[in-house]
DNA sequence: CCGCGTCGTGTTATCGTTATCATCACGGCG
DNA sequence: CGCCGTGATGATAACGATAACACGACGCGG
């Protein structure tokens, strides 16, 4: 029964028209495409030759339904506009790209509730992997996953309880690691800063972190001297005027939330405090204008490019069946100290 | 024929088993997912209540492989750390999102063959739509768009030779605009910086705007006072190193691309070159950033959130068949005036 | 000189949906 | 009272590929 053929000026090509042309059946042409050192050299000229003359595109949904696999990587931050996501990103796709993957982005907005939905879409979708930011998950979300078999890797933080694969550095060892930093520079009255930690894993981690190296310090923390504000350049200024009135005043502040350290060394600038001497800064995340700024500011660099590559590696070889055996991979991250503190 | 069911844990249900156990034909269950009103409520109940008892999740690919509809769309990007571009994404997948569609991400890194490499594949993923931020295509790359009849949407810049419809804002204007803003506020000697104009045909549209300004100024263009640079901060500043050596040196400085201008303003900071009394600074994308720095920048605003939101928008409408008929639309730019300058 | 592994290719069934048309029960209406 | 539209459901044939097996030709060893 022959079925419209809705789409408007598209030439619908299919591997039957370019079989028939080349001389050949289709399944030769298959194989040409996907596994060319089964298929004569001859054959494979005049098939290639057939595919440019009828200008033949191959069909991948049909590809994959056939073969119960897909090209195509499934991946879900909080926020695409996150500059510390892209690098991550950039290097999942980057490493997949070379395996003829490609990957299917979306934002969960730290919704695990939308993070479930996207999760559903994707395994509607077939793909063959899928990497999240997040480390908690609805139950649903977790069932899903389990049932589809996709391999999984979480990158947000070292996880407790893993769905899957975890590639990633510890939160906490990383707050807590700073906050020891800054302790060990002589600063004794460190606040602390945070993105809200409702339904941010990653913000309490950091805080526990934070709380942490203090107790081992025998230091006792001051929830005065501990904020969490929304994420943002202006936030982090608010946090820091905030903080400023308390007394005593800080004499050091850990910005453990994307740019809030930016914003604050900004605002620093603006009220004529000087960094370190007045006030020493710290951020989370080593973003590239740190080093560039008067001062530069001193922050933990974390392996955003090494995450992102190992992630995708080590998808591949999951779908490939290659078992690495690997669940776990601490990539660890750096103190890098610059004049800010 | 049984064939080898490789994927390890997972549980395979289809369509028909959900029709099986809700004692109704497949049909009547692919009719309850996507026509629900065309189902009588009692039937569509059990179905709803098998699906929920088997696990199953519907395969799209299958579903799009049928019906020859796919709810992805592909979108390429030069580079998805620029920040410039996570915006628009974001704005993008958001509005696709809400129709339930979904976005295939790939970065081109300025290189038309890699574009044109990318749009192949997604061609062959079957995707509904594709948005491009280069405006500038291999031949082949027109051909196999045009073959295969998808609409393309392209948002770097106002294009002369469109592939399909166009959203975006005019590059060429929005820095003639600035050039002669520049000029107005009083300053003569305009340096002008961009990213190396060869691939990257919104550089080159960039530095024709300033040119032109300075024509119908009636200002000799000074080719000294022209550069142009690999992007990031670093570059920003060295730029503004090597502009500032010419003597007489330039009263301002428009850099006209990412992040150049940020690199820059820290740079004189730390000469202690006075902004703007010694040197105007002026930047092409208005970064929140930029308003934030001591002392703010002035800027070009551009449509970034409303150029995703619009590209998908029309998307939208042209894949479900309502030609909106447009095939421009200039979002415009505006350029915000802060202390720098 | 025959059996058998290998190489290149074709045949057939299937992947899990959806489009189309057929069917059937029901009810209003002339 | 029978005709026919309407609403709900089902049967059947695609969609465009790939998996698994079949098959013939060929070369090699015993």
């Amino acid at each position: 029964m022959p079925r419209s053929n809705e789409r408007s000026g598209a030439q619908r090509v299919r591997m039957t028209d370019v079989a028939r042309r080349a001389e050949v059946s289709p399944m030769t042409v298959s194989r040409a495409l996907r596994e060319p050192d089964k298929v004569s050299a001859e054959t494979r000229r005049k098939i290639l030759e057939a595919i440019e003359a009828v200008g033949y595109v191959p069909n991948r949904l049909a590809g994959s339904l056939a073969s119960n696999r897909s090209n195509v990587v499934g991946l879900i931050v909080p926020s695409i506009k996150n500059s510390l996501f892209a690098e991550t990103i950039q290097a999942t796709a980057g490493a997949l790209a070379e395996a003829s993957f490609h990957l299917l982005i979306a934002e969960s907005g730290h919704d695990i509730v939308a993070e479930e939905k996207l999760i559903a879409a994707f395994v509607e979708q077939r793909v063959s992997g899928i990497v999240l930011h997040n480390t908690t998950h609805t139950e649903r979300a977790r069932a899903l996953v389990r049932n589809a078999g996709v391999p999984v890797i979480e990158t947000g933080d070292l996880s407790r309880d893993p769905l899957d694969i975890v590639v990633s550095y510890s939160n906490f060892e990383a707050a807590k690691a700073m906050t020891r930093y800054l302790f060990r520079r002589g600063y004794r009255r460190i606040g602390f800063v945070s993105l809200e930690t409702g339904s941010n894993d990653r913000a309490s981690e950091r805080r526990r972190g934070y709380l942490s190296a203090l107790e081992s310090l025998e230091v006792e923390a001051e929830p005065l001297l501990i904020r969490t504000t929304p994420p943002g350049l202006a936030a982090g200024r608010g946090a820091l005027l905030e903080l400023m009135k308390v007394s005593p005043r800080p004499d050091a502040i850990f910005f453990a939330g994307d740019v809030l350290a930016i914003g604050a060394a900004f605002e620093c600038q603006r009220q004529g405090w000087r960094v370190p001497q007045d006030l020493a800064i710290a951020s989370f995340d080593d973003l590239d204008i740190l080093q560039h700024m008067v001062p530069t500011v001193t922050s933990l660099r974390l392996p955003r490019r090494e995450i992102g590559e190992f992630a995708a590696t080590i998808l591949l070889q999951r779908i490939q069946g290659l078992d690495s055996g690997i669940v776990e991979k601490d990539l660890g991250f750096d103190i890098v100290q610059r004049e800010s503190t």
